[in-house]
DNA sequence: TGAACATATGAACAAGTGTTCATATGAGGT
DNA sequence: ACCTCATATGAACACTTGTTCATATGTTCA
């Protein structure tokens, strides 16, 4: 691997662009793909409002208790809400400082 | 569809939840794809350093000149970066200013 | 115009994803 | 213990996605 031979490239200013870690940017893409998906970011926008129990998120977006159920599974697995028992029901809350911020600047974005 | 029965559940506070637009929802999952994906993270942060051409990126990344350039298409499709042409080069660079605020944002998250 | 180079693109394929359906698990109340 | 309600989970399926391979397009320069 060589650094690009053509001179207007800017690249030739750099030695080496010190690599984005290969299991970082593994890691980096498996937090976007939580996000990636139209299902999820609707239940994380309901989500916004408070924690609430898994029958009522599939009543509010219309959509049936095991496919919530399947996504909320995913997003708590990969630590971006978490869930708490009360008698029969659990209720999911947004786990993550981040998501509001990065939300809003993906929002922004698409007003555009 | 009915609010939640369940009194201890925050939901019964609102009488219905202003949903996020379909449409909203289908573009910002959109938006988030690209960033969900390993090879199109890395090119992004080789691009933080400047423009830089296909087979720069290509070999930067030890990665074929086609694949490369069937992830710069996507990415320029949806306005994440742009192109420029110089001679026979076709130079890549961002062309979004939340990238590196949602990258550091997400980069802060795993980082935890 | 023709050869050489840089990039783009289409088809094909393997791998991954989200939903549905059926059913399992587990807590509460009788 | 049993029945019921709330949620979780596994298998199957259609759909999407990223890479490779082969080739097309387009630019430069002789």
């Amino acid at each position: 691997m060589e650094t690009c031979k053509v001179e207007s490239c800017k690249h030739t200013q750099f030695k080496r662009v010190d690599e984005l870690d290969v299991v970082e940017a593994e890691e980096l893409s498996i937090f976007f793909k939580m996000y990636a998906d139209a299902t999820r970011l609707k239940i994380l926008h309901v989500l916004f409002k408070g924690e609430m129990c898994v029958q009522c998120i599939a009543d509010e977006l219309d959509m049936s208790q095991s496919a919530i159920s399947h996504q909320l599974a995913i997003l708590k697995r990969n630590r971006i809400i978490k869930s708490r028992r009360d008698k029969k029901n659990m209720f999911y809350s947004l786990d993550d400082k981040h998501i509001e911020l990065i939300f809003n600047a993906a929002y922004e974005h698409i007003k555009e």
